[in-house]
RNA sequence: GGAGCCAUAGCCAAGUGGUAAGGCAGAGGUCUGCAAAACCUCCAUCCCCAGUUCAAAUCUGGGUGGCUCCUCCA
């Protein structure tokens, strides 16, 4: 195996990975807090994650891979104040619509999904030690954390206590002792879940629950923390004065990961620019696994631009909107569908057995190793992908000057690999058929086409081909292409497509 | 005001010291009743200036342009 190299936010440097126990890697992700619908983001965030986490199993690492649910947050009670409904209720249902949408973009479940209610004892058990080891000072029934009582505070973000007064723009708190200085507790108010603790009825504050539940499940000290490259600070800053306030020096996570942002035309995705979109869009609109297939192509500290096209009516609602770099990676990812389907239909009458096969027939898994162990390039598995399923091609093409059963061998072998490099980039997972279906469909629906009336025309080209009606044949060609319906003639007879150009 | 990131062909995107992966688009070709698909060939010297080095897209300094964080936003 190759030596892997990670880039660690913390160290500003791509250094090699060791992990705590030798083959073994302890994973912790900031999941969501699930208050409204997912957007792209989450997927994104989510993605990139998966891919690091199949990766490292792809590395022969045994994984333990933990991603949060923060279930009480201000931004849940808020919104279900809001619909009057109960805050716990909600984030619950948010959360099973997440692990829905999760797995459609072919996120794989954690390991552990551990949720805030359901770790107040630990969270309690942390701020006691904080407040013990005079890190931590209690306020009417709120506990704080005390920045100034941990010197390395900042050396995540590169922030300083100090500078952040100068850029302070929320409202100071009189009773905290230092502005930065911030909530592990929060005494409960009316409406609000609460839970009994030390200080009195209350709830955790933002960032103690992450430090709560990866010493649950992890251990005072893991090998890989990731997530958004927004949490940085304050959160995952917080995080570490928590946990190594609580633990000591030393403890806690040993590498750092932060995933690049998704922007629109250049700017961040918010909601006041009104380019927030839903993964249930996305998927409807492209396909889960385009969007999933457009993300591998970039690597995940990097931002991805996301680029659309929205037309919208007189009072400025919504009409169209159009992903075009989304669908350019959907007719690519159709094309690495269509070359195993290729291969699926030639290797069912064989598999060659065991044996030789044509050189670069059997570098695929290796290659995608060899990237992976280089933080993760994804983008240069992508190109590996390519370059196999140009060789699944060309030996489908052509098996002139080749021994029959190291051609069959080859292709059966390229097959395999492209779906085990695919898989671990989230890609491939389908049935070839399933896929092609899926997507003519979409393209069907999005162009507005009527399935019968095409179905009929692709039948009577078929007859007339069949009778070397040639001049009906190419009639009813030029009759379908107008619709963006092209009529693909193979051994078994017409198939057709919709073209997805521009 | 403080902290950081980015700048590679028409477009997307890898590459962090040894003479530019891959994809899309484009041009030509093989194949095909026509077509599509597939495959083949061609297509950049890396924002600007100065410096370090035998050697820089890759390091240093200075510009210019864009973005992010310091706001419970992945």
């Amino acid at each position: 195996m190759p030596e892997l190299r990670i880039y660690d936010s913390f160290r500003r440097q791509k250094i090699p990975f060791t992990p705590v126990e030798p083959g073994k890697v302890g994973m912790y992700l900031c999941g969501p807090t699930p208050y409204a619908a997912a957007h792209i983001g989450h997927a994104y965030s989510a993605s990139c994650f998966d891919m690091i986490r199949r990766a490292l199993v792809l590395l022969g690492y045994q994984v333990k891979f933990v991603r949060n649910i923060t279930d009480v947050d201000d931004k849940i009670i808020k919104a279900a104040a809001q619909a009057g409904e109960d805050p716990l209720e909600r984030s619950r249902r948010f959360t099973d619509e997440y692990n829905r949408e999760m797995r459609l973009f072919g996120i794989l479940p954690p390991d552990v999904e551990p949720r805030v209610s359901t770790h107040i004892a630990e969270i309690i058990d942390v701020t006691s030690k904080l407040v013990a080891n005079g890190k931590a000072y209690e306020v009417s029934g709120d506990v704080y954390y005390s920045v100034a009582s941990f010197a390395p505070y900042g050396q995540l973000s590169g922030q300083t206590p100090d500078d952040l007064r100068a850029g302070a723009r929320v409202d100071v708190d009189e009773r905290k002792r230092a502005p930065a200085d911030f909530a592990l507790w929060k005494a409960a108010k009316p409406g609000e879940p609460s839970w009994d603790s030390p200080w009195g009825k209350g709830r955790p504050g933002w960032h103690i629950e992450c430090s709560a539940m990866c010493a649950a499940h992890l251990g005072e000290t893991f090998d890989l923390h990731g997530g958004g490259k927004d949490l940085i600070f304050p959160h995952h800053e917080n995080e570490i004065a928590q946990s190594q306030g609580a633990y000591g020096p030393g403890t806690f996570a040993h590498y750092w990961l932060h995933n690049g942002f998704l922007n629109f035309d250049g700017e961040k995705m918010s909601r006041s620019e009104g380019n927030v979109f839903t993964c249930t869009q996305i998927a409807d609109a492209v396909g889960a696994e385009a969007a999933r297939f457009f993300f591998s192509s970039h690597h995940y500290r990097s931002p991805v631009e996301f680029e659309y096209e929205a037309t919208r009516d007189a009072d400025g609602k919504l009409a169209t909107i159009r992903f075009r770099s989304l669908e350019a990676a959907d007719r690519r990812l159709a094309y690495f569908y269509e070359t195993l389907s290729r291969i699926d239909a030639f290797v069912a009458s064989g598999d060659g057995g065991p044996g030789a096969v044509v050189a670069g027939a059997d570098t695929l898994v290796n290659d995608a190793r060899e990237a992976l162990s280089d933080d993760f390039n994804a983008p240069v598995v992508m190109a590996a992908l390519g370059e196999a399923a140009k060789l699944a091609n060309k030996l489908l093409d052509e098996g002139k000057g080749i021994d029959k059963q190291v051609r069959r061998r080859s292709i059966a072998r390229l097959g395999a690999d492209l779906r085990t490099v695919g898989n671990t980039l989230g890609i491939l997972t389908a049935a070839p058929i399933d896929y092609l279906h899926e997507r003519r469909e979409r393209l069907v629906k999005r162009r507005g086409l009527d399935r019968a009336a095409i179905v009929a025309l692709v039948a009577e080209r078929d007859a007339a081909r069949k009778a070397k009606d040639f001049a009906r044949a190419d009639a009813i060609r030029g009759e379908v292409a107008p619709l963006g319906v092209e009529l693909l003639d193979t051994p078994t007879g017409t198939d057709w497509r919709v073209v997805d150009a521009g």
